[in-house]
DNA sequence: TGACGTTGGAGAACAATTATTGTTTAATAA
DNA sequence: TTATTAAACAATAATTGTTCTCCAACGTCA
């Protein structure tokens, strides 16, 4: 094992404790598995590489500690509106405000926001952009007022 | 009933005809049901709207005509990752390019993205913006090699 | 060592979505 | 306008993705 990877699981062992989270086997593990793919990965998929090294997990187990990894802020999640298709009836380019905690999307125009080059060299071999979108997220005035309220309750 | 209304209306008949669809009733309801509402609803609410229209409407039809009017670009989609949970392991703030064709997700520096500001008279009143992602949507090398040999064949 | 809290696994339960089926409705041509 | 044909509707079954529940097994600390 790689002095690399065994720090990186170091630096995994320490967030759990950081967390409160027991460091088991299993979870580092999937942990690794999330890690070492570069392709933000599905439960599924990660279901799928685990079993290569612990053949008996379930699927439960994936989703079990991915649940637990979201919730104690040791992995995230790419969109925040997974889960329920969300539809869009306007067709010209615009943008997104969201609020994190209630979910809402809000509609910003495109003129509000400077044009956004991409240098191409950051760009993957043969990827071709055909449009770019900007998520501003925050919260939204009514989530602020309830959470303040909840907090000087 | 508004010119307005009656416009769109129109708008909306136009639209299904240059799509080869039919123009129902049921339909027009729906596709009204999403532009009326500024939320970017859900199916489930869509069906809560148009229910109080037509009491006798199921959510299949809701999910099968929302799939239509997505499927003839009449409607899109908020996000392309919807459905699947997929994850993060990169902490560091940054961006991701997007397959629309695969949904696959690749990470891109912070740094190779101008720091992107919002006017404040764009934002809705009380909104406090934590974070901004940008998403590039475009179509990766293999999907592009897999649709060139699909139109030639 | 032994009690206690935590984890893991299997499968049931649940929610969102899609497919199927018989029936009704709309579009097209005569 | 009417007959024909294709598509849409509503109900319901099936599927998929995700979460929950239960209980046995494990690790930890006295």
């Amino acid at each position: 094992m790689s002095d690399l990877r065994t720090q990186a699981l170091d630096d995994f062992r320490r967030r759990c404790k950081e967390q409160g989270l027991a460091f088991t086997f299993q979870r580092q593990v999937i942990y690794e598995a999330v890690v070492d793919s570069c392709e933000h990965p599905t439960p599924e998929l990660i279901y799928e590489q685990v079993k290569q090294r612990i053949p008996s997990i379930s699927l439960g187990t994936i989703y079990k500690n991915v649940k637990t990894f979201l919730d104690s802020g040791v992995l995230k999640e790419v969109t925040l509106h997974h889960g329920s298709l969300r539809l869009e009836s306007n067709m010209t380019p615009h943008h997104h405000l969201v609020c994190s905690s209630c979910k809402a999307i809000f509609d910003i125009e495109d003129s509000a926001v400077k044009p956004i080059q991409l240098p191409p060299k950051e760009l993957p071999a043969g990827f071709s952009v055909q449009q770019c979108r900007v998520e501003f997220v925050g919260v939204c005035k009514r989530c602020q007022t309830a959470r303040r309220k909840k907090s000087t309750s």
